[in-house]
DNA sequence: GTTATTTTGTAGCGGTCGATCCAGAATCGT
DNA sequence: ACGATTCTGGATCGACCGCTACAAAATAAC
């Protein structure tokens, strides 16, 4: 027995997304926000609370639109050492291609708003760790298959994976080109690569 | 003839250098500045113009002060090969031991004003790629004197570990632990170990 | 149709932002 | 001593910040 909202929730979650994605927490006013996605001021604060509290729900609709899509889509389409390939792969292809070169919400909120607020802080590296489980998956099955060296510490390379993953989003956000960012992440692909193939490595 | 300053120039840059790493472009407000800097706002603009142009200048401060001198006293008191494990260390022990976890100015400035300043995000860029062109010395010296593997791609690697760097420096700034931090750097470091080693890779 | 409840646009709150103005203090050449 | 010049502190500018108050509009239950 109320009045209905004149606006599609998720659209306007995805509209902020673009807006804290390009700009950052900080340099996003509300008044951005509520332009963007398409809505008064008193709307935005009805819906969502107040403005650190969209911004965390824009992270995780960003977690699980982009990131976890991502991992459930590979891990889903590859297997195991193919898998990281094609995830890096997939990093590398849309920074390059963002003509806007905003990056990773998620990596950009680590350096931007995790080190002045614990608990987004805390979130922010619950996500970063969620990408890490996923190599750490990927990495103990293509092992077990014999398709990894089977000496390769998976503790060790899988955070090696992530901070791959790190630097790329980072290089990107300052428009790095193609070249750049394929050579940050080549070393980490040769370690996957099958036991066989490892010790031929050649230049490029 | 005319009065003279009434402060030290460079410590008070110093303090805004410690400003902006600490809290952001965005986040540092001049009257922040002043504060730390122990100046009038008068005298900040009169001084140094506006707070982009100190921002500037902060950068390249930090730049000589921080990453050129890590630089030029590494390469002075290390062969190539353990430059490059010196450096890598000295960065996570920096980044451990550091109770504020601000991480590294060039890196935290390359997410928050590079893509919003394209002016600034060049100047970011080039530091960036004086770590890179670091890296690169060391790998060819090392290459020319016998101590790392011949096949290694310069171009590849360096950036890599270029990538490395990045990522040690963003996760710090989310609070991470050592070992994480040394596990990013770990299979980097394998790289330019020398060649009689590279195949005896075990477990850590 | 009436009433209760929620959403919406507008206007505006106190506060802070980057930047500037200005009068006085300090230091130089003369 | 004096005038020229620069630096300094404080007040203040217009703009914008996050946020809220309020009344009109819209909907559901009755």
């Amino acid at each position: 027995m109320a009045r209905l909202k004149a606006f599609d929730e998720d659209r306007a979650i995805d509209a902020a997304v673009d807006c804290f994605w390009a700009r950052g927490y900080e340099a996003t006013s509300v008044r951005d926000l509520a332009e963007a996605m398409g809505i008064g001021g008193a709307s935005l604060y009805n819906a969502y609370g107040d403005k650190r509290e969209l911004f965390a729900l824009s992270l995780e609709r960003y977690a699980n639109r982009s990131m976890r899509e991502r991992i459930a889509r590979i891990e889903a389409h590859h297997a195991p050492p193919q898998a990281i390939v094609a995830f890096l792969g997939e990093i590398v292809d849309r920074s390059v291609k963002d003509p806007d070169c905003k990056g990773c919400l998620l990596v950009n909120s680590a350096l931007d708003v995790a080190s002045r607020d614990a608990e987004l802080g805390k979130v922010v590296a619950a996500y970063l760790a969620e990408i890490r489980a996923f190599f750490r998956r990927a990495l103990g099955a293509a092992q077990r298959a014999g398709d990894i060296d089977r000496a390769l510490d998976i503790d060790v390379v899988s955070a090696h994976l992530l901070g791959v993953v790190l630097a790329i989003r980072v290089l990107a956000r300052t428009g790095a080109r193609r070249a750049l960012l394929e050579s940050v992440a080549q070393p980490a692909l040769d370690l996957i690569r099958p036991p066989r193939q490892r010790r031929q490595r050649r230049r490029r």
